[in-house]
RNA sequence: GGGCUUGUGGCUUAGCCAGGAUAUAGCGUCGGGCUUCUAACCCGAAUGCCGGGGGUUCGAAUCCCUCCAGGCCCGCCA
């Protein structure tokens, strides 16, 4: 709807201008769209833009009335209201049950997020890339695209070799309910602490990755079984954040199937291509890199990032669009990466980016042991959510409680994190992740639950008929902002920033809020209560389809 | 040293790529509101040389240059 009128718009105003871009800007609380083309032509025409403002609006006026917009100029600035008709139409689509969901695609989109090297628990700098990157995949759902969510699993790398080389030799017990990524994890941060010690193991490191590679069945096994072990906790951390992939890819797979060698037989191809005895690396000097792109070790063994193109190149196959969700540490072999398989002719995922979290006393390290993981995170969020259910709710029995708080715990982790843009880098904060007042998930989860509320008493009340009339400026202001969703969703996977999406379902609840508080539903009598129940309605609705979209569970009861 | 990125009230943050009307919101502070549809809420107040300087423009938080500060990267790790 909202999409519709800018369309309409735009073709008033190119029809009265002849400019090309009819300079649509926000109107704040002037207008629903505004337009600054005044400016542009009294440059050109030598005239006051004032003037030239109140021309337009003679124009094009008669016919913007045919579809109930108003226009008026205030200055030099060109102001559209959106009319009654349009508002009504709002609400009618926003109570639609798939509401948001755009029309079907046929491009097949594959997004790999998360990734992180099976080498112990996810912590909570890993989960911004979780975050970001399921809310995109769920995002291009609603957009109508098809979409396959994938993680790509080092299976073969120094870390997980550095893993397995724990395995075979410290013997650890598991114990009991130890999850598979916490049990993994104390290989990992031991055997790397002994080797801080004793170096001389390093080279028990590199003979274990020369037996990987040369596919030696016992050493395959240990580390097939020790990523298997580790992966199974990761997912069930990612499972508990309403988090699932269609597809573990195994880095191995490449190594295995050949298609590693043909990638880098063709990337040796190029003049780029340089070698120092075994080993072979890009000098991307031309392209703008300053450093070596090594693909090739001097030991005959594969890197990662030979392994990366191969992988690239099997996603290709298998879609039209391919996005990588990468941490800032990553930016660099992944513009490398992007650089090299334009360079053979092919094309190079979309990678978003986002910066670093940290913690107040700096970063954090798997290997150190330094890290908040994600189920501790999750863990003590839960505990916080039941408190305050038990609190509010004394009634509702503990089962009834722990379900509201774990809804709640998780839409607060994933909220906290999606809400902020990925460029900017953050530092973990307890205080704000356990806060659950507004600019957070359950702030949005209590607005739904209110319009829950508030709908069941009127079906217990005998219901409503269906009525689309408002006039009310917390009625009308509510409707509008319903109808800016599907462009949202639109947005978010045009531009790939999720926080979009965050951002807009925040001030939907501030306005559903906000009218809940000044325009009384269940008390107001007979159109006036239809009509505004509509409008709850309508709103119930589209707070559930966004929260849907953010992988946040829209409560009936909290 | 080079590259990328961020800098917006005490703290956190939107807006920046596609320049326009009094710069968005939260936390915190201060003052109000539960006999009224769930107070995880609402209303009001105070708080800003949009990091500094220069430039482009009728107009700059937004574009360009420069400096300063933080983060990340520059490995035959991933």
């Amino acid at each position: 709807m909202y999409r519709k009128y800018i369309g309409i718009v735009t073709s008033l105003l190119k029809e009265a201008t002849a400019l090309e871009d009819v300079l649509l800007a926000d109107g704040g609380e002037h207008a629903d769209i505004a337009s600054t083309a005044a400016f542009a032509l009294a440059k050109r025409e030598k005239k006051n833009p004032a003037l030239i403002a109140k021309e337009i609006v003679e124009t094009i006026s008669p016919k913007a009335a045919e579809y109930g917009i108003e226009v008026s100029c205030k200055g030099p600035y060109i102001n559209f209201v959106f009319g009654e008709q349009f508002v009504s139409d709002a609400v009618r689509a926003a109570r639609s049950p798939d509401y948001g969901t755009l029309p079907e695609k046929t491009e097949r989109v594959i997004i790999e997020h998360t990734s992180a090297n099976p080498n112990g628990p996810l912590h909570v700098g890993h989960i911004r890339n979780t975050v970001i990157g399921d809310t995109l995949v769920r995002a291009f759902r609603k957009a109508g695209y098809p979409v396959d969510a994938q993680y790509y699993l080092n299976d073969m790398g120094r870390q997980i070799a550095i893993v397995a080389w724990g395995v075979k030799n410290l013997h650890y017990e598991r114990t009991a309910g130890e999850k598979g990524d916490e049990f993994i994890v104390r290989h990992y941060v031991e055997a790397n602490r002994i080797a801080k010690e004793k170096p001389e193991i390093e080279a028990e490191f590199d003979l274990m990755m020369e037996k990987i590679e040369a596919g030696d069945p016992e050493t395959v096994k240990l580390f097939h079984d020790a990523v298997e072990t580790c992966a199974e906790g990761i997912k069930e951390t990612l499972a508990s954040m309403n988090v699932t992939h269609d597809r573990f890819v195994r880095e191995t797979t490449f190594l295995r199937d050949g298609s590693m060698e043909e990638v880098l037989g063709r990337v040796e191809a190029l003049p780029n291509a340089q070698h120092e005895d075994k080993m072979m690396f890009l000098d991307l000097s031309e392209q703008g890199f300053g450093n070596r792109y090594v693909l090739r070790r001097s030991n005959g063994t594969s890197v990662y990032a030979a392994r990366d193109l191969a992988f690239h190149l099997w996603k290709n196959a298998r879609c039209d669009r391919s996005i990588d969700i990468l941490g800032a540490d990553h930016k660099l072999i992944g513009a490398q990466l992007q650089t090299t398989l334009s360079l053979i002719g092919e094309r190079p995922p979309e990678i978003v980016t986002f910066e670093f979290v940290s913690l107040p006393e700096g970063s954090m390290s798997t290997r150190g042991g330094v890290f908040i993981s994600a189920d501790e995170l999750i863990a003590e969020t839960k505990k916080r959510a039941f408190d305050e259910v038990t609190i509010r709710r004394p009634e509702l029995d503990e089962a009834e409680r722990q379900k509201i708080a774990n809804a709640v715990a998780v839409g607060a982790v994933r909220y906290d994190i999606v809400k902020v843009s990925a460029e900017k880098s953050t530092v973990f904060d307890w205080k704000e992740a356990l806060d659950f007042e507004r600019q957070s998930a359950p702030y949005v989860q209590y607005a739904h639950a209110r319009a829950c509320s508030i709908l069941e008493k009127a079906r217990s009340e005998g219901g409503f008929k269906e009525n689309y009339t408002y006039s009310d400026s917390y009625e009308v202001a509510l409707a509008k902002h319903l109808s800016r969703f599907p462009a949202v969703i639109e947005k978010v996977v045009t531009e790939l920033r999720p926080h979009l999406l965050a951002v807009y379902v925040r001030d939907l609840a501030d306005l559903f809020n906000s009218f809940y508080r000044f325009d009384p539903v269940l008390k107001a009598e007979g159109s006036v209560r239809d009509a505004r129940l509509t409008l709850v309605d309508a709103c119930r609705n589209t707070l559930s389809q966004a929260l849907s979209v953010l992988g946040i569970e829209a409560l009936e009861s909290m």
